[in-house]
DNA sequence: GCCAACGTTGGC
DNA sequence: GCCAACGTTGGC
């Protein structure tokens, strides 16, 4: 069964270009430190799930490309390095915390920023326009991701 | 920079 | 296990 999903990103950390820019246009998606959204890629994605790739906390917040989940769950290795921001001194290699993803992109889109999503008709549900929301990764169910697929064209 | 809404931490 | 204090997220 395939699933959607947006994954947010701050664009001044890894943009939608950054990760077309890499190599096979995949990135993994380092830095995740909340446990739902870490579950999410450890107990529910699959690859060649569909991702909704979002830039947050930037000028113009919104959907700007269309991926793909594109590998199983592994530890993040930020988790294990003192000189990130990410690192985790109670995560060991032999009992890693944080897993992830790698994702990626396979086109970009137009910026679909948030005023247009919250008033696009059948999106008024979509987890991450519920108010007080701030998981960086939510489902996006069908019905969804359907919908934005149009407005995206 | 503000601040609402959460999530996490740590003393008890 | 409770819960107050604190930290973070993220749009505005």
């Amino acid at each position: 069964m395939t699933h959607y999903w947006l994954m947010k990103s701050e664009p001044s950390e890894v943009s939608v270009d950054d990760a077309l820019a890499a190599p096979k246009s995949t990135v993994a998606w380092t830095g995740v430190r909340n446990y739902q959204a870490r579950n999410f890629m450890r107990d529910l994605m699959r690859v060649d799930d569909g991702v909704l790739f979002y830039h947050s906390s930037c000028a113009e917040p919104g959907v700007v490309g269309i991926g793909r989940v594109a590998s199983t769950p592994y530890p993040d290795p930020t988790q294990f390095d003192p000189a990130s921001k990410y690192h985790d001194p109670k995560a060991t290699p032999e009992t890693p915390r944080w897993q992830l993803v790698d994702v990626q992109v396979l086109r970009k889109t137009r910026t679909l920023g948030l005023a247009e999503l919250r008033e696009a008709p059948g999106l008024e549900d979509l987890v991450i326009l519920r108010r007080g929301n701030r998981l960086s990764i939510t489902p996006v169910e069908p019905r969804h991701w359907k919908i934005i697929q149009k407005l995206l064209g």
